[in-house]
DNA sequence: GCCCAATCCTTACTTATGTTATTCTCACGT
DNA sequence: ACGTGAGAATAACATAAGTAAGGATTGGGC
């Protein structure tokens, strides 16, 4: 299995051979990680750069009030902040969703990578916004979009990302969410999620079972979602993975 | 008038005089800007780093429908991203909601100027990290609470940023938004922006006249939002700047 | 001092989404 | 095989927030 972060990096930037050596021994400690364990904790200081190299990862802050809202979905390639040690403490928790293989880098080898290898400083830079422009677009499907738009757009947008990393074969793609996560991703209840789910089977848009999305109609999607993919930055090798 | 950004990096890190000197210099090449200009638009790619000094000044994205989405508030002291050119293009547009001062730094200058002062690199670094954790924080926001508390927080957020660069005396701070805005931001509409303002007036939380907050019950204010500035990570002077 | 436009406020009505609760369906462990 | 529990699916009902339209204020430009 090819490296997902090399992978991911590749669509950005053309790597040398010692950059991809690099990258690789970037990954060489790597562990596995059982389902729904957290990674790092709101209030912690992480000394490592953790890469999910296989499975799902989630970013979520919990309310007071018992609520928890996703800010983020990590799919193999996805790095955690490579510059959490500038912040005292984190302001969110990183956890897994699924059974993973993280690779745990220690915060002197990224700085000494990037130092030695500039491509692959700006690639990571890159990466850093990327998911930063991610989160922006997530503010607005949520802030002005209803529940039925806001869910094709949220495929859609996790749909590009996996076939950026080879792990979606035409239209579909692991997607190990519950209903549940689902909504507190989107602001809704599982209820609503459940329903609006159940209006994109009966017009053909999707299939979702067993764990895994199939895109039944992509136009019809990407069309109702208004999803517009610049703000995952694909731009160079974009033309490789065109919409359609 | 002191420097918004001096200020703001000093609550986070201790500069030197030269350090002090070379933010003061980034800020020499000022100009004044009018009210409802962009700055940049979606899809250009700017040559330099804007930072407002005065003024107050916002990211947006425009939908198809033609819908708004307000991003994030700029206040003096806040810059744009300082490293937009990694990516290709803008993927929101930064615009202006009040008339400006604006200092413009050429790309190079900045880089030089973190490249010779490492504490000024760092406290840039913190700086654009918050500007993400408030991203994320707004997510919540948005995702998770009702129009009343989602309006509570982002008064006490503004009021803790206003603060922070000393633009708050008191309770009482310049807000030059309209209720259109507000609901841009919180994905309200106006109308109902407006009947929560109202109800806020009537519960004695706050008063809103002539483009000037004035928070008249704070602790109530921060209890009902629920508010946590821990994402701000203003911890090391925090201590002088307590909620109550 | 007056006009115009923007902003604000208000009302009556509609609707998307939340709430609560029950049942159904598997995958899994013993 | 059997029970258990997580997740999914439904249903009836409640409510927060949207829509549309009009009137009231305000403040800047002449």
């Amino acid at each position: 299995m090819p490296n997902a972060l090399l992978r991911k990096l590749s669509s950005f930037i053309d790597l040398s051979e010692g950059d991809r050596q690099a990258i690789e021994g970037l990954c060489s400690h790597r562990i596995t990680v059982e389902a729904k364990r957290n990674l790092v904790r709101e209030g912690e200081r992480p000394n490592d750069v953790y890469l999910l190299l296989d499975g799902w990862g989630y970013r979520y802050k919990l309310l007071p009030d018992g609520g928890r809202h996703i800010l983020a979905y990590l799919i193999p390639g996805d790095l955690c902040d490579i510059h959490i040690f500038i912040l005292k403490t984190m302001d969110h928790t990183l956890g897994l969703l699924t059974p993973a293989t993280v690779a745990i880098i220690p915060q002197e080898r990224i700085l000494e990578v990037m130092d030695k290898h500039p491509r692959i400083e700006r690639a990571l830079w890159w990466a850093t916004l990327v998911d930063e422009a991610v989160l922006r677009e997530w503010l607005v499907n949520i802030g002005q979009r209803d529940a039925y738009t806001r869910l094709a757009h949220l495929f859609c947008e996790l749909w590009m990302r996996m076939r950026a990393v080879g792990l979606a074969d035409e239209g579909r793609f692991s997607l190990p969410l519950t209903q549940e996560e689902l909504g507190d991703t989107m602001g809704l209840t599982a209820v609503h999620v459940n329903r609006t789910l159940q209006r994109m089977r009966a017009e053909k848009l999707i299939m979702l079972e067993s764990r895994h999305l199939t895109i039944t109609d992509a136009p019809r999607l990407v069309e109702t979602a208004g999803f517009e993919p610049n703000y995952l930055h694909l731009d160079r090798r974009a033309e490789i993975a065109k919409l359609r």
